[in-house]
DNA sequence: GCCAGAAAGTGACCGACGGTCATAAAATGA
DNA sequence: TCATTTTATGACCGTCGGTCACTTTCTGGC
Protein backbone atom coordinates (compact mmCIF):
# COMPACT_ATOMS: atom_id res chain seq x y z
CA UNK A 1 0.00 0.00 0.00
CA UNK A 2 1.35 3.74 -0.82
CA UNK A 3 0.97 6.52 0.33
CA UNK A 4 -2.54 8.20 0.77
CA UNK A 5 -1.78 10.20 -2.82
CA UNK A 6 -0.81 7.14 -4.67
CA UNK A 7 -3.95 5.32 -3.41
CA UNK A 8 -6.09 8.56 -4.37
CA UNK A 9 -4.64 8.92 -7.96
CA UNK A 10 -5.21 4.92 -8.50
CA UNK A 11 -8.14 5.50 -7.28
CA UNK A 12 -9.47 8.68 -9.76
CA UNK A 13 -7.45 6.52 -12.39
CA UNK A 14 -10.34 3.88 -12.03
CA UNK A 15 -12.90 5.78 -11.63
CA UNK A 16 -11.87 7.69 -14.67
CA UNK A 17 -11.88 4.03 -16.61
CA UNK A 18 -15.19 2.93 -15.23
CA UNK A 19 -16.91 5.89 -16.26
CA UNK A 20 -14.97 5.28 -19.93
CA UNK A 21 -16.57 1.36 -20.09
CA UNK A 22 -20.03 2.43 -19.15
CA UNK A 23 -20.35 5.23 -21.86
CA UNK A 24 -18.05 3.37 -24.59
CA UNK A 25 -20.42 0.64 -24.38
CA UNK A 26 -23.46 3.10 -24.50
CA UNK A 27 -22.33 5.23 -27.24
CA UNK A 28 -19.42 3.90 -28.70
CA UNK A 29 -15.82 4.95 -29.09
CA UNK A 30 -16.01 7.90 -31.02
CA UNK A 31 -19.22 9.85 -29.97
CA UNK A 32 -18.00 9.66 -25.94
CA UNK A 33 -15.94 12.84 -25.45
CA UNK A 34 -13.14 13.18 -22.90
CA UNK A 35 -15.21 15.50 -21.06
CA UNK A 36 -18.29 13.74 -20.86
CA UNK A 37 -15.94 10.94 -19.28
CA UNK A 38 -14.27 12.97 -16.81
CA UNK A 39 -17.56 15.09 -15.80
CA UNK A 40 -19.21 11.78 -15.13
CA UNK A 41 -16.58 10.78 -13.13
CA UNK A 42 -16.90 13.70 -11.09
CA UNK A 43 -13.29 15.04 -12.79
CA UNK A 44 -12.18 17.98 -14.79
CA UNK A 45 -11.11 17.39 -18.36
CA UNK A 46 -7.25 17.76 -17.32
CA UNK A 47 -7.19 15.58 -14.36
CA UNK A 48 -7.98 12.57 -17.83
CA UNK A 49 -4.45 12.98 -19.43
CA UNK A 50 -2.43 12.66 -15.84
CA UNK A 51 -3.70 8.86 -16.57
CA UNK A 52 -3.69 8.59 -20.28
CA UNK A 53 -1.88 9.97 -23.22
CA UNK A 54 -5.09 9.86 -25.27
CA UNK A 55 -8.43 8.91 -25.82
CA UNK A 56 -7.06 5.94 -27.75
CA UNK A 57 -4.67 5.08 -25.58
CA UNK A 58 -7.57 4.53 -22.57
CA UNK A 59 -9.36 2.20 -24.80
CA UNK A 60 -6.35 0.03 -25.63
CA UNK A 61 -6.40 -0.45 -22.03
CA UNK A 62 -9.58 -1.85 -21.64
CA UNK A 63 -9.62 -3.67 -24.39
CA UNK A 64 -6.59 -5.35 -23.02
CA UNK A 65 -8.27 -5.78 -20.04
CA UNK A 66 -11.45 -7.19 -21.51
CA UNK A 67 -9.49 -9.89 -23.81
CA UNK A 68 -7.82 -11.00 -20.51
CA UNK A 69 -10.88 -11.82 -18.95
CA UNK A 70 -12.54 -13.44 -22.76
CA UNK A 71 -8.82 -15.40 -22.41
CA UNK A 72 -9.80 -16.98 -19.11
CA UNK A 73 -13.28 -18.39 -20.47
CA UNK A 74 -12.04 -19.46 -23.27
CA UNK A 75 -8.73 -21.78 -21.62
CA UNK A 76 -11.34 -23.64 -20.24
CA UNK A 77 -13.35 -24.40 -22.89
CA UNK A 78 -10.42 -25.56 -25.08
CA UNK A 79 -8.46 -27.85 -22.64
CA UNK A 80 -10.93 -30.70 -22.64
CA UNK A 81 -11.30 -31.03 -26.63
CA UNK A 82 -10.18 -34.47 -27.61
CA UNK A 83 -10.66 -33.44 -31.76
CA UNK A 84 -10.80 -30.41 -34.40
CA UNK A 85 -14.68 -30.06 -34.34
CA UNK A 86 -14.64 -29.94 -30.15
CA UNK A 87 -12.03 -27.58 -30.37
CA UNK A 88 -14.15 -25.65 -33.07
CA UNK A 89 -16.56 -25.31 -30.88
CA UNK A 90 -15.31 -24.84 -27.68
CA UNK A 91 -13.30 -21.66 -29.77
CA UNK A 92 -17.38 -20.65 -30.50
CA UNK A 93 -18.64 -21.06 -27.11
CA UNK A 94 -16.00 -18.66 -26.33
CA UNK A 95 -16.61 -16.48 -29.72
CA UNK A 96 -20.32 -16.36 -28.71
CA UNK A 97 -19.43 -14.53 -25.37
CA UNK A 98 -18.12 -11.57 -27.19
CA UNK A 99 -20.90 -12.10 -29.92
CA UNK A 100 -23.38 -11.46 -26.63
CA UNK A 101 -21.20 -8.78 -25.24
CA UNK A 102 -22.98 -6.92 -28.59
CA UNK A 103 -22.24 -3.44 -27.60
CA UNK A 104 -18.36 -4.26 -27.11
CA UNK A 105 -18.17 -6.37 -30.04
CA UNK A 106 -18.89 -3.35 -32.02
CA UNK A 107 -16.26 -1.13 -29.77
CA UNK A 108 -13.88 -3.63 -30.90
CA UNK A 109 -15.13 -3.65 -34.75
CA UNK A 110 -15.00 0.57 -34.47
CA UNK A 111 -11.36 0.61 -33.63
CA UNK A 112 -9.71 -1.84 -35.70
CA UNK A 113 -11.18 0.26 -38.35
CA UNK A 114 -9.98 3.28 -36.84
CA UNK A 115 -6.48 1.86 -36.36
CA UNK A 116 -6.09 0.52 -39.54
CA UNK A 117 -5.07 4.33 -40.81
CA UNK A 118 -2.68 4.22 -37.77
CA UNK A 119 0.54 2.52 -38.26
CA UNK A 120 0.99 2.73 -34.70
CA UNK A 121 -2.15 1.28 -33.58
CA UNK A 122 -2.41 -0.86 -36.62
CA UNK A 123 1.14 -2.65 -35.23
CA UNK A 124 -0.43 -3.17 -31.22
CA UNK A 125 -3.65 -4.36 -32.58
CA UNK A 126 -2.00 -7.70 -34.75
CA UNK A 127 0.99 -8.22 -32.02
CA UNK A 128 -2.15 -10.00 -30.62
CA UNK A 129 -2.57 -8.43 -27.02
CA UNK A 130 -5.37 -6.21 -28.02
CA UNK A 131 -7.22 -8.64 -30.45
CA UNK A 132 -8.34 -11.95 -31.32
CA UNK A 133 -4.88 -12.38 -33.26
CA UNK A 134 -4.93 -15.44 -35.84
CA UNK A 135 -2.33 -17.13 -33.90
CA UNK A 136 -4.39 -17.70 -30.82
CA UNK A 137 -6.67 -19.94 -33.05
CA UNK A 138 -4.07 -21.74 -34.72
CA UNK A 139 -2.20 -22.82 -31.74
CA UNK A 140 -5.59 -24.36 -30.45
CA UNK A 141 -6.68 -25.95 -33.66
CA UNK A 142 -2.88 -27.01 -34.70
CA UNK A 143 -2.66 -30.08 -32.84
CA UNK A 144 -5.69 -31.71 -34.22
CA UNK A 145 -4.94 -30.83 -37.98
CA UNK A 146 -4.27 -33.65 -40.16
CA UNK A 147 -3.96 -31.90 -43.65
CA UNK A 148 -1.23 -29.66 -45.67
CA UNK A 149 -4.01 -27.00 -44.95
CA UNK A 150 -1.85 -24.38 -42.41
CA UNK A 151 -3.46 -24.31 -38.83
CA UNK A 152 -2.97 -20.58 -39.54
CA UNK A 153 -4.65 -20.09 -42.19
CA UNK A 154 -7.77 -22.26 -40.52
CA UNK A 155 -7.18 -20.03 -37.57
CA UNK A 156 -7.62 -16.47 -39.93
CA UNK A 157 -10.45 -17.95 -41.72
CA UNK A 158 -12.28 -18.33 -38.65
CA UNK A 159 -11.30 -14.85 -37.13
CA UNK A 160 -12.26 -13.45 -40.66
CA UNK A 161 -16.11 -15.31 -40.54
CA UNK A 162 -16.52 -14.23 -36.78
CA UNK A 163 -15.80 -10.73 -37.86
CA UNK A 164 -17.89 -10.34 -40.85
CA UNK A 165 -20.58 -12.15 -38.70
CA UNK A 166 -20.34 -9.28 -36.10
CA UNK A 167 -20.74 -6.73 -39.11
CA UNK A 168 -23.87 -8.17 -39.96
CA UNK A 169 -25.22 -8.75 -36.27
CA UNK A 170 -24.18 -4.65 -35.94
CA UNK A 171 -26.28 -3.92 -38.59
CA UNK A 172 -28.97 -6.28 -37.64
CA UNK A 173 -30.11 -8.04 -41.00
CA UNK A 174 -30.96 -10.64 -38.72
CA UNK A 175 -30.71 -13.01 -42.25
CA UNK A 176 -27.38 -15.30 -40.31
CA UNK A 177 -27.54 -16.12 -36.62
CA UNK A 178 -24.64 -17.48 -34.21
CA UNK A 179 -25.40 -20.84 -34.67
CA UNK A 180 -25.25 -20.68 -38.63
CA UNK A 181 -21.81 -18.54 -38.45
CA UNK A 182 -20.76 -21.48 -35.72
CA UNK A 183 -21.93 -24.05 -38.40
CA UNK A 184 -20.27 -22.64 -41.38
CA UNK A 185 -16.83 -21.89 -39.21
CA UNK A 186 -16.72 -26.05 -37.80
CA UNK A 187 -17.82 -26.75 -41.61
CA UNK A 188 -14.98 -24.92 -43.44
CA UNK A 189 -12.55 -26.27 -40.57
CA UNK A 190 -13.23 -29.60 -40.70
CA UNK A 191 -13.13 -29.62 -44.15
CA UNK A 192 -9.74 -28.14 -44.82
CA UNK A 193 -8.38 -29.40 -41.25
CA UNK A 194 -9.16 -33.22 -42.03
CA UNK A 195 -8.31 -35.71 -44.24
CA UNK B 1 -28.79 21.28 -71.86
CA UNK B 2 -29.31 24.13 -69.02
CA UNK B 3 -28.48 27.87 -68.99
CA UNK B 4 -24.81 28.51 -68.16
CA UNK B 5 -24.98 28.42 -64.43
CA UNK B 6 -26.93 25.35 -64.26
CA UNK B 7 -23.99 24.11 -66.39
CA UNK B 8 -21.06 25.69 -64.28
CA UNK B 9 -23.07 24.17 -60.90
CA UNK B 10 -23.31 20.88 -62.47
CA UNK B 11 -19.47 21.39 -63.40
CA UNK B 12 -18.48 23.09 -59.54
CA UNK B 13 -20.54 19.44 -58.19
CA UNK B 14 -18.53 17.17 -60.47
CA UNK B 15 -15.51 18.88 -59.48
CA UNK B 16 -15.79 18.80 -55.75
CA UNK B 17 -16.85 15.08 -56.07
CA UNK B 18 -13.83 14.33 -57.88
CA UNK B 19 -11.69 15.58 -55.40
CA UNK B 20 -13.67 13.85 -52.69
CA UNK B 21 -13.24 10.90 -54.77
CA UNK B 22 -9.65 10.80 -54.59
CA UNK B 23 -8.68 12.31 -50.75
CA UNK B 24 -11.62 9.59 -49.55
CA UNK B 25 -8.94 7.11 -51.11
CA UNK B 26 -6.33 8.27 -50.06
CA UNK B 27 -6.62 9.45 -46.44
CA UNK B 28 -10.28 7.89 -45.55
CA UNK B 29 -13.31 9.48 -45.04
CA UNK B 30 -12.97 10.58 -41.14
CA UNK B 31 -9.46 12.13 -41.84
CA UNK B 32 -10.87 14.06 -44.78
CA UNK B 33 -12.13 17.46 -44.43
CA UNK B 34 -14.57 18.93 -46.20
CA UNK B 35 -12.25 22.45 -46.48
CA UNK B 36 -9.66 20.08 -47.85
CA UNK B 37 -12.16 18.61 -50.61
CA UNK B 38 -13.23 22.18 -51.86
CA UNK B 39 -9.75 23.63 -51.88
CA UNK B 40 -8.46 20.92 -53.80
CA UNK B 41 -11.39 21.33 -56.06
CA UNK B 42 -10.88 25.30 -55.82
CA UNK B 43 -13.64 26.31 -54.23
CA UNK B 44 -14.39 27.66 -50.77
CA UNK B 45 -15.88 25.38 -48.09
CA UNK B 46 -19.60 26.99 -48.30
CA UNK B 47 -19.75 25.88 -51.94
CA UNK B 48 -19.51 22.45 -50.76
CA UNK B 49 -23.08 22.37 -48.83
CA UNK B 50 -24.95 23.75 -51.93
CA UNK B 51 -24.46 20.92 -53.78
CA UNK B 52 -24.49 18.30 -50.40
CA UNK B 53 -26.33 18.38 -47.08
CA UNK B 54 -23.12 16.84 -44.70
CA UNK B 55 -20.29 14.93 -45.82
CA UNK B 56 -22.04 11.55 -44.98
CA UNK B 57 -24.46 12.29 -47.75
CA UNK B 58 -21.68 13.33 -50.18
CA UNK B 59 -20.04 9.46 -49.47
CA UNK B 60 -23.53 7.70 -49.99
CA UNK B 61 -23.60 8.93 -53.60
CA UNK B 62 -20.68 8.31 -54.62
CA UNK B 63 -20.89 4.62 -53.15
CA UNK B 64 -23.73 4.85 -54.65
CA UNK B 65 -22.05 5.39 -57.92
CA UNK B 66 -19.03 2.58 -57.16
CA UNK B 67 -21.26 0.19 -56.28
CA UNK B 68 -23.75 0.78 -59.79
CA UNK B 69 -20.31 0.57 -61.44
CA UNK B 70 -19.23 -2.99 -60.04
CA UNK B 71 -22.89 -4.23 -60.90
CA UNK B 72 -22.04 -4.05 -64.36
CA UNK B 73 -19.26 -6.17 -63.96
CA UNK B 74 -21.38 -8.44 -61.77
CA UNK B 75 -23.68 -9.16 -63.95
CA UNK B 76 -21.65 -9.73 -66.51
CA UNK B 77 -19.69 -12.37 -64.88
CA UNK B 78 -23.36 -13.98 -63.78
CA UNK B 79 -24.89 -14.52 -66.90
CA UNK B 80 -23.33 -17.44 -68.17
CA UNK B 81 -23.31 -19.47 -65.66
CA UNK B 82 -24.68 -23.05 -65.36
CA UNK B 83 -24.38 -24.21 -61.50
CA UNK B 84 -23.48 -23.17 -58.29
CA UNK B 85 -19.97 -23.29 -58.30
CA UNK B 86 -19.85 -21.29 -61.16
CA UNK B 87 -22.14 -18.64 -59.74
CA UNK B 88 -19.75 -18.87 -56.54
CA UNK B 89 -16.88 -18.23 -58.42
CA UNK B 90 -18.86 -15.59 -60.91
CA UNK B 91 -19.48 -13.64 -57.28
CA UNK B 92 -16.27 -13.63 -56.27
CA UNK B 93 -14.37 -12.77 -59.78
CA UNK B 94 -16.77 -9.73 -59.04
CA UNK B 95 -15.93 -8.90 -55.09
CA UNK B 96 -11.94 -9.26 -56.38
CA UNK B 97 -12.27 -6.34 -57.81
CA UNK B 98 -13.73 -4.96 -55.14
CA UNK B 99 -10.56 -5.96 -53.33
CA UNK B 100 -8.52 -5.02 -55.51
CA UNK B 101 -10.13 -1.63 -55.48
CA UNK B 102 -8.01 -1.55 -51.76
CA UNK B 103 -8.45 1.72 -50.41
CA UNK B 104 -12.16 2.15 -51.61
CA UNK B 105 -13.17 -1.40 -49.43
CA UNK B 106 -11.68 0.30 -46.58
CA UNK B 107 -13.62 3.21 -46.71
CA UNK B 108 -17.07 1.42 -47.11
CA UNK B 109 -15.86 -0.51 -43.85
CA UNK B 110 -14.93 2.51 -42.57
CA UNK B 111 -18.14 4.13 -43.08
CA UNK B 112 -20.87 0.48 -42.50
CA UNK B 113 -19.06 1.19 -38.97
CA UNK B 114 -19.64 4.86 -38.77
CA UNK B 115 -23.90 4.10 -40.09
CA UNK B 116 -24.01 1.53 -37.17
CA UNK B 117 -24.68 4.27 -34.79
CA UNK B 118 -26.91 6.04 -36.81
CA UNK B 119 -30.40 4.86 -37.67
CA UNK B 120 -30.99 6.26 -40.31
CA UNK B 121 -27.80 5.84 -42.08
CA UNK B 122 -28.12 2.28 -41.27
CA UNK B 123 -31.24 1.83 -42.56
CA UNK B 124 -30.30 3.38 -45.77
CA UNK B 125 -27.06 0.90 -45.99
CA UNK B 126 -29.11 -2.03 -45.46
CA UNK B 127 -31.53 -0.81 -48.31
CA UNK B 128 -29.09 -2.24 -50.43
CA UNK B 129 -28.45 0.75 -52.52
CA UNK B 130 -25.43 1.14 -50.62
CA UNK B 131 -24.30 -1.64 -49.74
CA UNK B 132 -23.75 -5.64 -50.76
CA UNK B 133 -27.02 -6.28 -49.51
CA UNK B 134 -27.57 -10.18 -48.70
CA UNK B 135 -30.33 -10.22 -51.26
CA UNK B 136 -28.59 -9.56 -54.45
CA UNK B 137 -26.30 -12.56 -53.42
CA UNK B 138 -29.14 -14.46 -52.34
CA UNK B 139 -31.21 -14.07 -56.03
CA UNK B 140 -28.23 -15.55 -57.64
CA UNK B 141 -27.36 -18.28 -56.17
CA UNK B 142 -31.48 -19.28 -55.62
CA UNK B 143 -31.74 -21.15 -59.21
CA UNK B 144 -29.22 -23.47 -57.68
CA UNK B 145 -29.79 -24.14 -54.48
CA UNK B 146 -30.94 -27.46 -54.36
CA UNK B 147 -31.39 -27.74 -50.28
CA UNK B 148 -33.52 -26.66 -47.64
CA UNK B 149 -30.71 -23.86 -46.77
CA UNK B 150 -31.98 -20.45 -47.68
CA UNK B 151 -30.25 -19.13 -50.79
CA UNK B 152 -30.50 -15.47 -48.01
CA UNK B 153 -28.20 -17.60 -45.31
CA UNK B 154 -25.75 -18.64 -48.49
CA UNK B 155 -25.68 -15.08 -49.31
CA UNK B 156 -25.64 -13.26 -46.15
CA UNK B 157 -22.52 -15.71 -44.95
CA UNK B 158 -20.88 -14.91 -48.42
CA UNK B 159 -20.86 -11.09 -47.35
CA UNK B 160 -19.56 -12.15 -43.62
CA UNK B 161 -17.10 -13.94 -45.55
CA UNK B 162 -16.13 -11.61 -48.11
CA UNK B 163 -15.94 -8.40 -45.31
CA UNK B 164 -14.08 -10.37 -42.90
CA UNK B 165 -11.36 -11.32 -45.16
CA UNK B 166 -11.24 -7.23 -45.99
CA UNK B 167 -10.93 -6.72 -42.42
CA UNK B 168 -7.64 -9.52 -42.39
CA UNK B 169 -6.58 -7.62 -45.48
CA UNK B 170 -6.91 -3.74 -44.01
CA UNK B 171 -4.71 -5.08 -41.46
CA UNK B 172 -2.40 -6.29 -43.95
CA UNK B 173 -2.12 -9.88 -41.72
CA UNK B 174 -1.20 -11.34 -44.86
CA UNK B 175 -2.35 -14.93 -43.79
CA UNK B 176 -5.13 -15.75 -46.12
CA UNK B 177 -5.02 -14.63 -49.73
CA UNK B 178 -8.10 -13.75 -52.00
CA UNK B 179 -8.20 -17.28 -52.86
CA UNK B 180 -8.44 -19.02 -49.80
CA UNK B 181 -11.76 -16.43 -49.39
CA UNK B 182 -12.75 -17.48 -52.43
CA UNK B 183 -12.46 -21.11 -52.00
CA UNK B 184 -13.96 -20.79 -48.46
CA UNK B 185 -16.92 -19.12 -49.84
CA UNK B 186 -17.52 -21.44 -53.20
CA UNK B 187 -16.88 -24.95 -50.36
CA UNK B 188 -19.33 -23.27 -47.98
CA UNK B 189 -22.23 -22.54 -50.44
CA UNK B 190 -21.85 -26.27 -52.17
CA UNK B 191 -21.85 -27.85 -48.61
CA UNK B 192 -24.97 -26.54 -47.64
CA UNK B 193 -26.47 -25.43 -50.97
CA UNK B 194 -26.51 -29.11 -52.71
CA UNK B 195 -27.68 -32.36 -51.96
C1' DG C 1 -28.05 47.84 -73.16
C1' DC C 2 -30.21 48.08 -68.59
C1' DC C 3 -31.45 46.35 -64.35
C1' DA C 4 -34.00 43.71 -60.73
C1' DG C 5 -33.97 39.32 -59.13
C1' DA C 6 -31.87 34.80 -58.84
C1' DA C 7 -28.13 31.82 -58.48
C1' DA C 8 -23.06 30.84 -57.56
C1' DG C 9 -19.41 31.55 -54.58
C1' DT C 10 -17.06 33.29 -50.22
C1' DG C 11 -14.99 33.15 -45.64
C1' DA C 12 -15.82 34.80 -40.93
C1' DC C 13 -18.22 32.67 -37.53
C1' DC C 14 -20.45 28.96 -34.34
C1' DG C 15 -20.34 25.20 -30.95
C1' DA C 16 -17.83 21.13 -29.95
C1' DC C 17 -13.92 18.24 -30.21
C1' DG C 18 -9.07 16.25 -28.40
C1' DG C 19 -5.42 17.89 -26.15
C1' DT C 20 -2.28 21.56 -23.32
C1' DC C 21 -0.75 24.24 -19.58
C1' DA C 22 -0.37 27.81 -15.99
C1' DT C 23 -2.26 27.77 -11.74
C1' DA C 24 -4.40 26.32 -7.34
C1' DA C 25 -5.19 23.02 -3.71
C1' DA C 26 -3.80 19.19 -1.02
C1' DA C 27 -0.55 15.93 0.75
C1' DT C 28 4.19 14.84 2.08
C1' DG C 29 8.22 14.38 4.95
C1' DA C 30 12.33 16.44 6.98
C1' DT D 1 6.34 24.36 10.22
C1' DC D 2 6.97 24.84 5.50
C1' DA D 3 9.43 23.96 1.07
C1' DT D 4 8.55 20.52 -2.27
C1' DT D 5 5.94 17.25 -4.78
C1' DT D 6 1.62 15.46 -6.41
C1' DT D 7 -3.32 15.93 -7.67
C1' DA D 8 -6.82 18.59 -9.77
C1' DT D 9 -8.71 22.45 -12.47
C1' DG D 10 -10.72 24.92 -16.44
C1' DA D 11 -9.43 28.59 -19.62
C1' DC D 12 -7.29 28.14 -23.75
C1' DC D 13 -5.47 26.28 -28.50
C1' DG D 14 -6.03 24.64 -33.21
C1' DT D 15 -9.26 22.12 -35.94
C1' DC D 16 -13.47 20.04 -37.21
C1' DG D 17 -18.42 19.96 -39.60
C1' DG D 18 -21.68 23.06 -40.56
C1' DT D 19 -24.12 28.04 -41.04
C1' DC D 20 -25.03 32.43 -42.91
C1' DA D 21 -24.73 37.25 -44.27
C1' DC D 22 -22.51 38.91 -47.90
C1' DT D 23 -20.37 39.68 -52.69
C1' DT D 24 -20.03 38.42 -57.45
C1' DT D 25 -21.85 36.67 -61.59
C1' DC D 26 -25.44 35.40 -64.60
C1' DT D 27 -30.34 35.65 -66.40
C1' DG D 28 -34.33 37.20 -68.87
C1' DG D 29 -37.87 40.84 -69.61
C1' DC D 30 -37.94 45.42 -71.10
Amino acid sequence: MGTKQQEKSLQTRMEIMAAARRLFGEKGFAATTVSEITADAGYAKGNFYRHWQSKDELLLEIIEQKLHGYRKKREKNIKKAHSLEEVMNGIWDFLETMIDDKNWSRVFLEFTIHASRNDELKKKLNDGMYRLSNDIFADMVAPFVETGYSPEKIGAMNTALFEGFLIHSILETDTISKEDARDAAVLLALARGKQ
